[in-house]
DNA sequence: ATAATATATGGGAACGTTCCCATGAATTGA
DNA sequence: TCAATTCATGGGAACGTTCCCATATATTAT
């Protein structure tokens, strides 16, 4: 491969003169510069990417830490993030973690070790001790967070989809159906889902039917590498709500594969839907409206979310880290057959 | 960030003697190698990725470059492969082109300039130009080839799945079930459609069915963000072999997007299958178990492919490019009540 | 005991850039 | 017209490693 010197001989320039074209250059003379560019596209030459990222310390990488593949919602983000990324020159490094902490860990030290501009970090874990290591990390590393909420703090990033109202109305909409024992379903130990099931007891509140806890079934949730985890955790969950005396004539949950999964333990009993169950999920993926009955669903404005994650990232990777937004953006309800 | 010099100088060694114990160490002492690596950790040391890259050349980081994050499947092999290459150290930058020729180009020149160890490539167009500029780029990058088979090439690496036998055995099931008149739906441009097309072929031979061309849709398949394009192309194909004197009594599709598509269609239009019609798919994506009915349809195993292109792939960096193997692995044909 | 080899370590060049400083030419302002 | 400024360019240090060669010591073979 041509180096920087092959192309200054070339162009019977200096090193320096080339570097300057290079990097955008400042004080070139545009007959000088005209003959410099000929000589880079003449020998095919590009600059090296390590010796530019030693010497300037900026490598033109972002990541994206999220915590599963299986989930497409995820995949949408991430290519959403890339479409901006990619139109300022970024290359994207996408870290899956399996839902594991450990691996969630062991991709931060690669990325600090791999010296990336920045990160998108879709937080997984809520617990406080690992919240307050990512928060000590954002404030020397650029980051923008996603799915999770820190209150009141102005000096990190945060975008997020408002799942508290959402689900609030979302509630309230199943009682207005008719609904009057609505449980819940969620995940155990997942950041996100937390901000959704207060917005279904505020809904409740609102409608005043009282809460009860026999309803609402926490799934636990093991790291895993089978897609399908999440919808038989669906599937049980509602078996065992549908054992109760009072089975729930409504359901929320906090993403979509649960609620699939609880439609297919549904259909199996034979339980019309949303004859004696209305069922809300949460997420809008694709799936939502290929089954039957098609699922009624809070639909998290993926696209938006990622573009704005990304375009801040990038302001805080060229301004400074000291920047800092806060974006919170609407979901859409989605009616369908399921209520 | 501490250096290498720091460590040196904690250990009470030269930089020489740090960089050995770094890269794994012939010729030190296991004394010094103690005091080396507990300086190590007393600094809080991580050698410099870049620096390392620059001087070595190694990145310890391979790519895939795949057509499309919305199917599902790509997303299962690349987490099969991510688990091959983080157990030996290497992080695995993904591609993914949507199905765009462009950035197809635009990535592997930025591949080139990073450096990347080696790449796994999904051969998404099948012009013979694209074709050839990648079987040269293979002899100096250490690549492995998927979804394409280089005929009688033993200078490339392949992973892939026996796609020829198996759609023909699927074709011959569907005329087992009495099937006489069996479409065909596929895209157009795709690569690894067309074996699976000419197992198709084969099968209608292996019955003596005549191959009739108007039973055979072939979709215009456009570079598109959306998810859904698929599942609309099967709907229209099915639409229109059922607009014919003699609609089909069997289909055999290329990916089971389609398949979701056509019985999409033939739902609306009250056409019950498999009463009318018998339908197979190809992937076994998750939702091919969800969908009433369920799709019978042909598996690649995908985690097998990912960790035999991965393990190849790794072996093909650290054995030397001429290292070459071409791997077909069987898909399992599941039988479910669309058939 | 002596030569030949293996082991353990250090010193300096090299990787291919960018960044800083120096220098000379061209432009500006009074 | 002459200093002050801006512009255009070159030269060399620096980035933090790895790699090669040199050297000193320890081990083995004869």
């Amino acid at each position: 491969m041509a180096d920087i010197w092959d192309v200054a001989k070339l162009a019977g320039v200096s090193k320096s003169t080339v570097s300057r074209v290079i990097t955008g250059g400042d004080h070139v003379k545009p007959e000088t510069k005209r003959l410099v560019e000929q000589a880079m596209s003449e020998l095919d030459y590009t600059p090296s990417y390590f010796a530019q990222a030693i010497r300037s310390g900026k490598t033109r990488t972002i990541a994206i830490v999220y915590p599963d593949s299986s989930n497409i919602f995820y995949n949408e983000l991430i290519a959403a993030v890339e479409d901006v990324a990619l139109e300022s020159g970024y290359m994207v490094l996408t870290c899956n973690t399996r839902r594991s902490k450990q691996r969630e860990r062991e991709f931060i030290g690669e990325l600090i070790r791999r010296n990336v501009d920045g990160v998108i970090f879709c937080t997984y874990f809520c617990d406080p001790e690992q919240l307050e290591y990512l928060l000590a990390l954002s404030a020397k590393l650029p980051m923008v967070f996603m799915d999770h909420l820190f209150d009141g703090r102005d000096d990190v990033s945060m975008v997020i989809s408002e799942d508290i109202q959402s689900n609030r109305h979302a509630t309230a909409y199943l009682a207005s159906r008719g609904c009057r024992r609505i449980g819940y379903l969620w995940l155990h130990d997942v950041t996100v889902t937390r901000y959704r099931f207060s917005g279904y007891r505020l809904g409740l509140e609102d409608c005043a039917l009282p809460y009860d806890d026999r309803l609402v079934h926490l799934a636990r949730n093991e790291a895993s590498t089978e897609s399908n985890t999440h919808i038989r955790l669906g599937y049980e969950g509602m078996k065992q709500l549908m054992s109760l005396d009072d089975p729930p004539d409504g359901l929320m949950t906090s993403t979509d594969i649960l609620a699939i999964g609880a439609i297919q333990y549904l259909q199996e009993i034979h339980v019309p839907i949303p004859g004696r169950v209305r069922i809300v999920g949460y997420d809008d993926i694709e799936m939502s409206r290929l089954i039957k009955p098609t699922l009624t669903t809070i639909s998290q404005p993926v696209h938006d979310l990622g573009h704005e994650a990304a375009r801040i990232l990038l302001r805080k990777i060229t301004k400074g880290n000291a920047y800092n937004r806060c974006k919170i953006l609407d979901p859409a309800f989605k009616i369908r057959e399921s209520t």
